[in-house]
Order: C-alpha cells, then structure tokens, then sequence
DNA sequence: TCTTGAACCTCCCGCTACGTCAGGTCCTAA
DNA sequence: TTAGGACCTGACGTAGCGGGAGGTTCAAGA
C-alpha cells in the first residue's frame, strides 16, 4: 500500500500495447485520453514512448468503469480531479447520471408504444392504402409541432385514462357528427340556425373529452385550420369537404 | 389529391424560412437535409434561393416522424426511397429498431442498477474508506475485461437465483474460511496436509455455487492470480496476506 | 553486430446530425 | 433608393474514438 502511490517508485511498468491488451481497451483510446489530458502515461522513455505505472492503471480502471456507466469523459475528468476522500461530487454525478437514465428509459418506452402502434396500423386489415400510412406518419410530426412535450403528455395521459373503447365510441360518434354537418353544409342551412348550432355544441363536446385545459384546446382549433387538408386525408371523407366543413364551423361557432 | 404530386403544379411555395417556422426545424437543418441528398427543394429562384413544394413539406413531415422514432438519416433515406406502396420495408425497419430499442432498454435497467449498487455503498456506514470506493469502481472494470457480456449475465443471473441472503451467507461463510486458511499459512502447515486439503474443497465449494459453467470457474481463478493485491483491498485482510494466501490455496489445489 | 518485423510515435481525416459563425448576395418595404 | 432582414455557400466545432500515413524505435534472431 505505501508505494502503490507516489513519483519514482519502483514497480511493474507497462508500454502502451501492453496497457491496452491488459485492460481491453485499443490503442488509440490510451492516445485520446492522453490528448485530452485524462489519462496522462507517468513517465515516458528517452525516446518518447509511453509508461504506464501502477498508478496509471488504476486511473485508467476507475476511467472505464465510470464509461461503463454512462458518463462523459468531461464528467469522469471532472469527478476524478475533485479529492479522493470526497464522495460527495461522486454522490452528485451518480445520482445525477441515474435521473438521465430514467428519463431516457421513459422516452424509450414511450417510442416503442408509438412504433408498436405504427406496426400494428400497416398490419391492421383497415389500412389497405399505403399512401395512408404515409399520412398517419405526417400527423406524428404535425402534432409534435404543434403541441408541447408536455402537451402531449398530458393528451396522451387522458387518452390513456379514458380507455380504447371511450376512444372507438368517440370516433363513431364524431362520425355521425361529420355527416350530420356536411348535410348542413350541403343544404346551405345558415349557421346561425339552432340545429346547426346544436351540433356545434356536440362537436364540442365530443372534442373536449380529450382535453385537460384550455390550451390545448385552442391549439388543436389552429392544427385543424391550418392543416385540415392534411389530417382529412386520413379520414373517409374527401379532403376539400372536410375543408369546407371545418370553416362552416368556424363560422357557427364565430356565430353566437 | 391529383394536382398535390407531380412538377410543374400550381401550388403554394415556402421558402427556407418559412418552411423551418411551419415545420419546427431550423433552416440549418434543411440546408443539411439538402446537402445529404435528403430532402431538396423541388424548384430554385432565378437567383438561387429554395423554394419549397407542398410535395417537399409532406416529405418533411415524413423524415421527421421517422427522426423523432430513432431512425437515423440513412435509414429514413432508404426507407423513403423505397417505392411508396411498399411498406413491408418500412415494417421491417420499424420491428428492427422496436429490437434496438429493447436491447437499449435492457442496457439502461441494467446500468441503473449498478448505480443503484454504488450508490448504496457510497451511503453505507460500512464503508468509512473513500478509497475502497475507489477500488469497488475499478473492480468493475477489471470484472468487464475478464468477462464476457454474456458471461456477466450468467453470474448475474445466478446471483439473483440465490438471492441475497444466500449471497450474504457465503461471504461470512467464505470470511471463516479466509481466516483458517491465514491460520494454516502462518502456521506453515504443508498444503499436502489433509486439513488444509479439506479447506480447499470447502473453499471451491463456495466459490461454486456462483457459477454456472466451468468456464467462469477458470476465469475466476485467473482474475484472483493476476489482481489478488488489487481485489484484495475491497477486503478486510491485508492485501500481501491476501496475496499469499491466493498462492498457498493455488500449490494446495496443485497438490493432489 | 546487423537486420527485420513488430511496436511505437505524431499528425490528420472520418463518422452523426446538425450549431454556429463569416462573408457575400438578394429581397422587400419604406 | 436604401436599409435591414432573409438567403446563399463554405467552413469549423461537437464526443469518442477508428483508421491510416509516414516516420522512428525496440527486441530478438542470424
């Protein structure tokens, strides 16, 4: 133990190929760690090759480890330059670097339900257009320019608390909604009149079972005018009717 | 739906500008999209500015869902190049990277654990020495280097079978016998003596009951041989005892 | 002692997916 | 006409090395 530590000890010494074999890394790591001043050979030869000490090996042990873990070189430089009786900046990093990895974990999960739902939409029989599924993946983006991570937590939350059959029985429901108003619309009913108006408040009231707050709400009213072409695409009806209905209730709701 | 494909139509035009607001992305960005071949503006100004079809945005859209999902460019590239009535390349590159994320996940549970483990030792009042932290950390990477993943997994494994009681047991157990075999060594008994004979079957019978193939015994064994000073220090026995004793167990082992 | 092949040295470019200047041109509204 | 914002190309930087070029040194055999 006591001359482990310390400059001009004798001891084993190991050249660059021998470091690297012995503790498995390549090297062109050893020379990177060294260019960037983390793990520095303790001595060199006349000539200049590198040599490793006891002390080195250690150091570059406690260096891989940590890797191993997930943290940055700048981090471990960072961590290993503070004190060795000091856990506390350890402590800091540790749990730090635990905090990073859940939420990657959390993204992670959250990709794989969205993927597993892409997957299961160009398996699923109603999906025989693949000019559809093209369209689905464009909403992804849609909605994520539109709406906030957190936004779309909160939705996704909602949706989740709300169930897949409250889901389907909305759909349907909207369904007949969407009939309902293009028939209004086809006919030339003013907007002012009280069905139309009754059905402005049904659509409504169908859409916000999704919402959790207001925001959100007028932000899916602007998705809807700005890219209603886009999203009706993947709906049964034609995409300019779907414009024009949009707007028609623009104006019903603009009406009261 | 007719006029949306197709050159030469009539059609709204971004520019860089615009078309980076509409979509979220920065206008770097699609100046690297452009580079890389991925996505180019469909028409150019007299004097060399992009502009941007509706064609261009929905590929955007695309490329960007795909991007939010983990692909990487090159992937997105070929998988959008693919004729578009063709998705089984697309389901297929979705189920790979559903894989990928899985195996990713495993990784990240398993590093969390490990810190857990650190953590825990860290704030555990049995460790008052702040190098044998130090220690403890590049015993992980001396672990790793002797190791393979597949290996580690297999101990791991047998270590969660036994449980930590189990575990717990045998270090006192193991601890009994680390003390006998000092006694013997301090004592010079010969390694041909029966008792000391007895003491390694005892010994390799601990030490067996975490492995799982004779592979990871003789690995073990090496590890011990040529890091006994180093994994000695995690240990509440003097590191040059410890030494000794590896090499008194190893002639008893050899003497049969 | 000489030789020769392996090991070592120091640059330097490459990878991902862009961020961020720099220096010059273009567009548009006042 | 002019100002200032938007746009252009080109180039360097990021993290953690991989891999190669071109030259020097080491170690073992003849």
């Amino acid at each position: 133990m006591v001359s482990v530590i310390g400059t001009g000890d004798i001891g084993h010494r190991w050249s660059i190929g021998e470091l690297a074999q012995a503790s498995g890394v390549t090297v062109r790591t050893l020379h990177h760690y060294d260019e960037i001043g983390l793990l520095t050979a303790s001595e060199r030869t006349a000539s200049g090759h590198r040599r490793y000490t006891e002390h080195d090996l250690r150091r570059l042990y406690r260096v891989r480890a940590l890797r191993t873990l997930g943290l940055s070189l700048e981090e471990i430089s960072g961590v290993l330059a503070t004190s060795a009786d000091d856990l506390v900046s350890m402590r800091h990093l540790l749990t730090t670097q635990l905090r990073k990895l859940g939420e990657h974990a959390a993204r992670i999960e959250q990709l794989q339900s969205q993927i597993l739902g892409l997957l299961s939409s160009i398996d699923d029989s109603s999906m025989p257009d693949p000019d559809q599924f093209m369209t689905t993946l464009e909403m992804i983006s849609v909605f994520e320019t539109y709406f906030t991570p957190e936004q779309r937590e909160q939705l996704a939350d909602r949706r989740a608390q709300l169930g897949p059959e409250a889901i389907e029985a909305a759909k349907t429901q909207w369904a007949g909604l969407v009939e309902e108003g293009l028939q209004h619309m086809r006919a030339g009913t003013p907007v002012e009149d009280p069905q139309v108006q009754d059905l402005v408040r049904r659509w409504d009231a169908v859409g916000n079972m999704f919402h959790v707050g207001e925001e959100t709400k007028s932000v899916v009213q602007r998705m809807w005018e700005e890219n209603s072409a886009q999203i009706s695409q993947r709906l049964p009806w034609p995409a300019e009717q779907m414009t024009g209905l949009v707007a028609y209730m623009k104006q019903a709701r603009e009406a009261v």
